[in-house]
DNA sequence: CCTGACATTAGGGGATTACCCGATGTTCCC
DNA sequence: GGGAACATCGGGTAATCCCCTAATGTCAGG
């Protein structure tokens, strides 16, 4: 308690930035000791401010804040982040918490909540919000914790995978059979199986996933 | 000068509120009568403080803030409105100056030139980031003319738009029926007119253009 | 070698949704 | 007053989804 978390904000939006200072003013035990709008404002502060946990705003205008998350993971190893979004969205949620991250919350929750999540990030804990947690921490429960950098997706086995490949190049499950030449009834198992293992609820939510999956690891 | 205007925030991040807060507790013209995180709480506040100017987020939550802007302009017809954005989109900042908002500016600009554009908006002058001014404006001054490179997305219409970032979003067409108020048939049909103004053959085509567009341009 | 777990394949059947037809009321413009 | 575009829904049929079951085949471990 009589220790000193020592924070940086990385957030391209001013009033953000104002609003997270007025609300660790009010808290002795957190000192921020630097601010920054962009990737490259970031990584010289990161350098010289050492700070113990580092919020990140994820949408951080022209600069995606995952390579910045990415970065500062690969960089600054002790210095915590916890990752402040817009939107609930589980899919960064699930990218972020692989890439180590120790908390992602909703701009939208109240100051008490974000306090609470940043002091349980202090105290070296991880916090997730509520709302896709549970999601989040079934899929965890299922199978082993996920490891440091693990793919949901690496659950599938080789035919869902090639499945699943064609759902995200938005390929129908009738097309999907056919390319495959299996029956549909197959195909449909072989989605049922994949929602399971991805918990995920319906088909669209999959063709979802599946289309941001092979939009940024599908290519390669 | 010697008059107050009277403001009141509608927004649904705690953060961005308490920034706003903080920039205008240091101005003596502006007096901030009311706060709103949401549609349905801004709707009475509206009705009982009389705001001379409604800052309003653009995202807001599961609402959407052009459905309250459209309310404010149809209801109350005196209250100017500034709409705050999470990022430079020119689409929305069209469609938002038809619907007759006074001003429009990112979040991402400083809280100096937020209270510039306030009160111009204030003085009944209108204020659009000059990021976009200048496109938007010799737009509207020349006759439409739909670039060669124009984005086919802003070929729909509000309503379309709307429901468009919503299947973006991952959400079912029973889910939005359910949050518009609309009868599935409804979003069935804009559904459709998407389809043929978009060139897509099937609602799983429409969610992977619409995911993508959601993920690189509309998220917020 | 047998058992059990899991992958791959598939059918049946009811529930749901998509898809295309049209219809209505509104608004805005010529 | 048309006429065009928009937003709203209904009806009917085809397609699809979604859940249950289950037949093979494979492969590891007892």
């Amino acid at each position: 308690m009589t220790e000193l978390t020592r924070i940086v904000i990385i957030d391209d939006h001013p009033f953000v930035r104002e609003g997270l200072k007025q609300l660790l003013a009010g808290e002795a035990e957190f000192a921020l000791v630097g601010e920054a709008s962009s990737m490259k404002e970031a990584q010289p502060l990161l350098q010289t401010a050492a700070p113990d946990v580092a919020v990140v705003d994820l949408t951080l205008g022209s600069d995606d804040g995952i390579d910045l998350v990415r970065w500062i993971r690969e960089n600054h190893p002790d210095t915590r982040v916890l990752v402040l979004s817009m939107q609930e969205e589980a899919l960064y949620a699930e990218r972020l918490l692989r890439l180590g991250v120790s908390g992602y919350v909703m701009k939208n929750v109240a100051g008490t909540d974000f306090l609470g999540a940043l002091r349980k990030v202090a105290r070296g804990q991880r916090h997730v919000s509520s709302a896709m947690g549970e999601r989040l921490l079934s899929q965890m429960a299922r199978g082993r914790v996920p490891g440091p950098d693990e793919d949901p997706v690496s659950s599938l086995t080789e035919r869902e995978l090639e499945v699943f490949r064609l759902i995200g190049a938005g390929i129908s499950t009738r097309e999907i059979s056919q390319r495959l030449e299996l029956s549909m009834k197959t195909v449909d198992a072989h989605r049922r199986h994949m929602r399971e293992k991805l918990n995920l609820r319906s088909t669209s939510e999959l063709i979802r996933y599946a289309t941001q999956w092979v939009a940024d690891r599908g290519a390669a």
